[in-house]
DNA sequence: TGTACATCAGTGAACGCGCGTTCACTGATGTAC
DNA sequence: TGTACATCAGTGAACGCGCGTTCACTGATGTAC
């Protein structure tokens, strides 16, 4: 087989599972091109053929995880009928990506992201491509909703803030790490928002 | 003048100081025991006799963040008069924070914590009652209102959700890269708790 | 008040490590004719 | 269908860097008598 030699392509995906692979056993500070190229059978030098430096991986991994995560919100969506429900859905939606991706949504979020000037254009499209379509579904669930505060985007501020700071707080915490004892559901916290008129 | 050769007792608190700098101005992956070092205008070997490694360092860190967080909240409570004006202020604080300590603030909630074994017991200590601290701050304004879904804690774990989500995804976002255009105030998307009868 | 001595808090050199990146190379794949 | 050749995607060695930590040392400070 020449796969002994040659990877036709496949190592991009490979390198990039790697890596989400090193992040989720140990953080996103666990991540090198080194362990990635390792991780998937590769010499060290190999990656430079696929990605450009050490940020257009990180990139393409994001990338990546924006897609599972809308992905994962989508599945939860998927048979709730009400808007209500439709918008519960895609709150559990997005902590059950936090909780079985804790490593992964942390570094989704990171305020102190790299240079995004070293990313190449199609990377950079693909990333905005799909952390745009995430917040496009949290956006949706909200659409039935009379705007908070009478302001476009009240609900959706309110909502994406109270589950993400669930998500933070509560669902990826560290082994039972948060001052307030067993947190309640979220369906128990996210207001009742009225119906459009 | 003796201290150019020694410290008396003040390079603890200067690396704690040098290391929240760097962190302020690259983010948590800036810190390192040299640079620290370097920026207390001492040999990188220096350091070991106040902590006994990098983690201690951190955690001294922490700690000292956290004192700042809670005094924060504190001079914003200040003078505010009813139980929604003091719950307000609360969260101004807690996102006032946010936004002048980004970096701190991302250092402080990450979940991938280093090994908490190696921080020694004292330093251990004061970071919990630091945090302990900080998180009373919230729980005290918090009391004055019926407990949502009427859980011990529900509002505690809805205002918290709420103002760390709305920290994370608003005030501490690089430059202005929200999906939503202008976020509403803070004060617009804090609901209206009522008061325990 | 002096003196001997222990302790403290620095220095500078050295260590080994993992990292990203570069380089000449090589063998397999694909293409033109 | 063969053959010459360009391109692609790997290899392994080497580079320089910053890192945490250890070590013997030294001079200043504090203490016992």
């Amino acid at each position: 087989m020449s796969k002994d030699k040659h990877h036709h392509g496949a190592l991009r995906e490979a390198l990039i599972a790697a890596g989400i692979e090193l992040m989720e056993a140990g953080g996103p500070a666990a991540l090198s091109l080194r362990k990635c190229a390792a991780r998937a059978g590769v010499s060290h030098a190999a990656p430079a053929h696929h990605f450009n430096g050490i940020v257009s991986l990180k990139a393409a991994i994001m990338a990546r995880s924006f897609r599972m995560f809308t992905e994962t919100m989508r599945t939860h969506r998927a048979g709730a009928g009400t808007p209500r429900a439709r918008l519960l859905a895609i709150c559990e939606g997005y902590l059950a990506f936090a909780r079985r991706h804790r490593a992964l949504f942390q570094f989704m979020f990171q305020p102190f992201a790299e240079d995004r000037a070293q990313i190449n254009a199609p990377v950079m499209a693909e990333l905005e491509a799909h952390s745009g379509a995430a917040f496009q579904e949290l956006a949706e669930a909200c659409a039935p909703f009379e705007p908070v505060a009478g302001q476009a985007g009240g609900t959706e501020a309110l909502v994406w803030s109270l589950v993400h700071g669930y998500a933070m707080l509560f669902a990826t915490a560290p082994e039972g790490g948060t001052p307030i004892g067993t947190p309640p559901d979220f369906a128990d916290i996210l207001p009742d928002f009225p119906l459009k008129k």
